[in-house]
DNA sequence: AGAAGGACCAGTGGTCCGTA
DNA sequence: AGAAGGACCAGTGGTCCGTA
């Protein structure tokens, strides 16, 4: 992430409840969250103390489609749920640019690669914690964690999405170029987000192809990335890909030699 | 372990089964187990057919104490049941020396420390199907290894034994001069396998000292330790002491400061 | 009594599918 | 329709305790 970049990514992130975040930062040790939150505005916390009262979502506060400047225009894609009440579910994503703000009630992807970094705080202050107190230590954001993020207030983070979007987050460690690359031809063709979520898996079993197929190498490889479990699906298609490459250079080949990094029998 | 140690580890194994198990060995590329049985006795099975009926035991059919060169003296501590009769209870293990054999319906600490890397190679089995098959691929010595162990037919191994005994495995990678005088004073003492077993975690704490009490790190360092889980316990008597020789430390330097590997405030 | 191991249990990795 | 995430489930690490 290049310095523009990164006001960019700030700026993707929605106001609210900045404050009440930075009170619930339990053991918090601060890092990349409270770095990006002390250039955020502070808002006063309004619609508060409403519960989800079951059903209806519809008679949401604010239905605004502005932006302006004046105050909160969005009350997702912030930090935990301040002072007790319940979130409502975070806005969906929208396939956005590098620095781009998603408009609306969306979320772009800056914010959801933040979401990932947001974890890798909160591993390493469990990780301290074990440690202080002589406990086994993880390695990975393991269930532990993300029990503990929630704890920590950080309601807008929870497994299934974290694990959904793995890849994706994958590609902007390991090749932020190709990355941008893609978000901006998915933006230009107005594809959804499932559909640029799709496409992330491609470049990804090609840099694994480069690395003899061994995709837990390659995660592994990448500081920030080594803390994420490989997703079934992407293992599963470099592995369907090996055998492709595997079969179509030993039959060019004639059988039974050359090519491919794996299983061959020279 | 040296050439004479490892003939004696042969011979704290008995005969019984061997052929058997050779033909069970499923999935086997053989390994050190292979080796080591080539040079063992083939015996003739007999008290085949034989399923454990419910209670009593001690209908057992051999009693004897003796070593006759003959045949079998021993029908346990060999490799899995033969022939799909089910196996009674391991002998319980006694404190041997190196090369020792165990007597009578006793297996000697050769034959514990055999076991372990019995589950290496079986681990290694799981690893290499798991690789082939591009799946997740264990590093840890874990259920899904105990499980194929018993599905190879090797049903003297499983997980609580195996757990019970991983530290005096661990002292016996890390400091085989260590292990062996241990195993020595506790035989010539007379100490029961309990005794012997409790004695073996202080020199591993003391091993965890001089490496800023990291015992996940003494394990990792060695490669045939490295796939065990640190046992539990060991982990807390890590702790413990490090807290005590920090507290001893720093108060003898007058507080705040000195001694100690971690956590420390200079 | 000392010891081996079947079997249980809390919490895991994984992700489906009822929800909005 | 596309997407977020509560909640479930099979299989895990861990070890107790009924057994021999």
């Amino acid at each position: 992430v290049s310095g523009d970049a990164q006001h960019g990514a700030l700026d993707a992130l929605s106001q609210e409840d900045r404050t009440a975040q930075q009170d619930k930062e339990a053991a918090g040790s601060g890092g990349a969250w409270d770095i990006m939150a002390a250039g955020g505005r502070k808002v006063s916390m309004k619609k508060n103390c409403r519960r989800r009262t079951s059903k209806m979502g519809s008679m949401e506060d604010d239905d605004d489609d502005d932006d302006s400047e004046g105050a909160e225009e969005d009350e997702n894609g912030g930090g935990g749920g301040g002072g007790g009440r319940e979130r409502q579910r975070e806005h969906p994503f929208i396939v956005t640019e590098v620095g781009e703000v998603a408009r609306g009630k969306k979320n772009g992807l800056d914010y959801l690669f933040h979401l990932y970094e947001l974890c890798r705080e909160f591993l390493i202050q469990v990780q301290n914690i074990a440690r202080e107190r002589g406990e086994k230590c993880p390695t990975k954001v393991t269930n532990q964690v993300f029990r503990y993020a929630k704890a920590a207030g950080a309601n807008h983070i929870n497994k299934p999405k974290m694990r959904h979007y793995v890849h994706c987050y994958a590609l902007h460690c390991l090749d932020e170029a190709a990355s941008n690359a893609l978000r901006r031809a998915f933006k230009e063709r107005r594809e959804n987000v499932g559909a640029w979520r799709q496409a992330c898996y491609m470049p990804l079993v090609a840099i694994a192809a480069r690395h003899g197929w061994d995709i837990d190498a390659v995660f592994n490889s990448h500081s920030r990335l080594s803390i994420w479990y490989v997703p079934t699906k992407l293992r599963q298609l470099c592995h369907a890909e090996r055998s492709n490459a595997t079969a179509a250079s030993s039959s060019v080949t004639g059988g039974g030699s050359g090519g491919g990094a794996d299983h061959l029998p020279y």
